[in-house]
DNA sequence: TTAGGTGCAAAACCTTTGCCATCCC
DNA sequence: GGGATGGCAAAGGTTTTGCACCTAA
């Protein structure tokens, strides 16, 4: 399958590189209209898992039902408060060696982990 | 609000605390009814959440849509197979400073961390 | 007795899909 | 031209909720 470049997925690309966040379908879908008023969901949702599978983006899959995406492609760890829901990245490095310690430890093949602190963010632990 | 123990609530416990795995609560709710026949799907999400508000439980949001739950309290890391989608308990040590680490760097809040490995099984690499 | 819990079904959500028109190469 | 895309709307699947009836304490 030959990708087309199209104006639809150019646009979610921008807006969730632009986004520094780590948004859901939802609000990128909101941010993209602003721009291309008459876009589907169907076609941003569509896209978000086009772009995913060309590894332009990935799926966070934190807690809760909604998914969100982020446009960084170095590995590097969240963190999510619990009370407010904001994701955040960390500068915390990120360990080379683990993937091939479990590995070696498991049998598994490791392509990549996936570490998620939570707690409390700067904000919410003043309230 | 004081909790009373139903049989309902008791079961579905008990089935995940056997579990040994990460049913979801569709699974869940299978084996439910194989004791309590007539319980209600409602019922079986009702109580997953109020024993998660309890800690007697996590919910495990990997990827997917669809959540998983555990039984264990004591935390651990997570493998999840890319091909058949199984999620494995895995015996790496928990690295217990990490929290304290990232808490003094950012200033937030940790209470916990979660880390998940991604990549294929035993049984999935070999097909 | 009575607040908390259950069953049932409908509603609410998020995400995917089918279809046909449209657009890019 | 022809296959990849988009828009629209309906379908799909998971989780939540309202309500009347129970039931544990």
């Amino acid at each position: 399958m030959i990708r087309r470049e199209t104006r639809q997925r150019k646009t979610v690309l921008d807006v969730l590189r632009r986004a520094g966040s780590h948004p859901t379908a939802d609000v990128i879908y909101g941010q993209v209209r602003e721009i291309i008023p008459n876009i589907s969901k169907g076609t941003v949702y569509r896209n978000l898992k086009i772009l995913q599978e060309d590894g332009e983006i990935a799926e966070l899959s934190l807690s809760g039902t909604v998914n969100r995406y982020e446009g960084r492609k170095e590995n590097h760890y969240h963190f999510r408060c619990m009370r407010c829901g904001d994701v955040f990245d960390l500068d915390e490095p990120v360990d080379k060696g683990l993937d091939e310690r479990v590995a070696a430890r498991t049998g598994f093949e490791v392509a990549s982990h996936r570490l998620e602190f939570c707690g409390l963010c700067r904000d919410c632990r003043r309230k």
